[in-house]
DNA sequence: TGTTAGCACTCACTCTCTCCGAGTGCTAAT
DNA sequence: ATTAGCACTCGGAGAGAGTGAGTGCTAACA
């Protein structure tokens, strides 16, 4: 990387990046050769940004215009500032109150979370729910409502809990009912939910005698909640304040795509295992997003990682502030959740 | 109504609305007399126009324009188009069909209707979640989660049911919880959840004995939970398709306002008893609203309300369809919810 | 007396043209 | 290797002119 730049080329790069973030119009040489740490005349930047822009780093919307970053400055930039990028200690500790102020529901605090991810920032923010698959059975409940519906209830080792409304077939007694909750627990519970969805459900249902069909029907259903996902996006309508959608159409297609809701799943998805992902421009799969990049991170509960978060702006994103910010709230919430479902002796650890 | 306008000038304000509404653009006297409802040159039209003017049912933006109509001619026109509002039954065939098929949680359900209302309107739609206000108390479980924490789980006659969980006072055993519980259920069963909030749940937290303080603050945050209200929000985007807000600045600031929150609030609220409102313009209370109008409906199960939807747009708004597939939701709506819920045999009817 | 034709006038929009300036690339001097 | 100088490019702002949809008034008409 280094070897592949110069220093000087570097610095005029990191310029550029810099300045067309903060303004959004093309940078030209005099603009640069202005600037306190880039003490060249015009005719010398002008001589390395055309350089630059013949490796691929600059673009030229037009002949007499100056030069925007491509997606492979951005990249560079952003590998460049990704160490550096960390809050003040004051605007960390005002996260961190902020969060903790919410605490009483899950819902509540990853609301108030991806409020805050999209009031800092000024961008759009997507914020997924704790999901539970990784987290242990702990017991199951079946709470008749109707004669023909109950409420399960499934309680998690690190404190979560989940409900889904089942329909009861018609023939089963509440005697049958119990026998069936209380062989779920007995074989079910230390159990990941993900492999009591996966494996252990479909092999229960064989074991079920009589009313075999409709029981494995109500724990199908059962399991399909287990999949279910929820998101809070927050900030939408901030993307309407940058030049880049001052074209109505434009915001539009944009708002519609993140209404529809399939964004969620691209841009969540696969950050299981790497701590942050930067995706610019194409890089995202959405062709709708050919001009965001989205940061994503994920959080944790107790070491396990249970969701992630998202921040998506135009490719000129402030990406250092971005990066921070995220990193901070997913410290931040982790925290704030582990300590709200770990509360108790016996919810502890996973592994 | 009749005797304040003859009925040549309300053909004439009645095509103006029409063609405005259609076309968003100020409607002028050629432009009408081409019509083959109204069988006038233009000239006499300009002077049944000057008339209305005056009148104060049409405005001018600027002397060589056409007429737009003024909100006082909306509420002549609505008042008169809503008993012919009316959908073809293929369409509330349609709606009624796409509705049942999300049978399987009420939450769906809600999302399906806001989906289908803004996609049907093209306008956007808010869809409250049906609360339990009214609804009578059948039981209370309480699923103990860690030592710290219960999950509270209400049973409604209706069939609903909502789940908080609640902070346990560590001083508290299971004997002395369980003793809580069989006391609610004894004394709160059968009365509507309202009641139990304002008066049964307080007079409750004087009788117990021990831990009283911190028992009445786990009872405090269950009855905080029944007035929980939420709402699903659908089609905001599709504002940006009408001329009147292809100002970047204006859809930003009524999309901000959306994502507040608080226009629900004002929108949802006071529906109650009443049918079906139209709020024109400055008839909402929010100054945000003043260039919309927005139509209430509220929905029932087994006859009670328990919610309301409402539909957004602009002033020049088609309220006939709107109107139209109001009624037609709301009535499938309640359907549905009432099948889903009042399914069993005792949880029939509230009254 | 209500309706209509005719006419002068208004005014937002659109189109064209020009001008301006920020910016470039090349060349020659340092 | 750097920089000053210069000719050239091109988008955008601004000024005018022309267009046309629309009005209001007046006078003629049935």
């Amino acid at each position: 990387m280094t070897q592949l730049l110069d220093v000087r080329k570097m610095n005029i790069l990191r310029a550029i990046v810099d300045d067309y973030i903060l303004t959004a119009a093309p940078v030209g040489s005099r603009t640069l050769s202005k600037r306190d740490d880039i003490e060249l005349s015009p005719a010398t930047i002008r001589n390395e940004m055309s350089d630059l822009t013949e490796l691929g780093f600059l673009e030229q919307p037009h002949t007499s215009a100056g030069r925007i970053p491509s997606e492979k400055a951005y990249r560079l930039y952003v590998s460049n500032i990704m160490d550096r990028a960390k809050l003040t200690d004051d605007e960390a500790e005002y996260i961190k109150a902020h969060l903790q102020r919410r605490v009483s529901e899950v819902g509540d605090v990853i609301k108030e979370t991806a409020r805050m991810l999209s009031g800092i920032t000024k961008y759009t923010s997507i914020v997924q729910m704790p999901h539970l698959k990784n987290a242990r059975l702990k017991h199951i409940s079946l709470i008749p409502v109707t004669t023909g519906s109950a409420l399960a209830v499934v309680v998690t080792n690190s404190g979560a809990t989940n409900s889904t409304m089942l329909n009861v077939p018609s023939g089963i007694t509440s005697d049958h009912l119990e026998k069936i909750t209380s062989l779920m627990n007995e074989r079910l519970a230390g159990y990941k939910l993900v492999d009591v969805q996966k494996t252990l459900l479909p092999m229960l249902r064989e074991e079920v005698g009589e009313q075999a069909d409709s029981v494995a029907a109500m724990l199908g259903s059962l399991s399909d909640d287990i999949d279910r996902q929820d998101y809070e996006v927050v900030g939408a309508a901030n993307m309407l304040d940058y030049p880049e959608y001052s074209d109505v159409s434009k915001a539009r297609s944009f708002l519609t795509e993140l209404e529809r809701g399939e964004i969620f799943k691209e841009v969540l998805s696969d950050g299981s295992g790497v701590e942050l992902t930067v995706r610019i421009g194409t890089e995202n799969d959405n062709p709708e997003l050919k001009d965001c990049s989205v940061i994503t991170i994920c959080y944790r509960v107790g070491g396990e990682q249970v969701g992630s978060m998202a921040v998506i702006g135009p490719t000129r994103m402030d990406y250092e502030k971005v990066v921070a910010v995220l990193k901070c709230m997913s410290e931040s919430l982790s925290s704030v959740l582990s300590g709200m479902l770990l509360s108790s002796p016996d919810g502890g650890r996973n592994e």
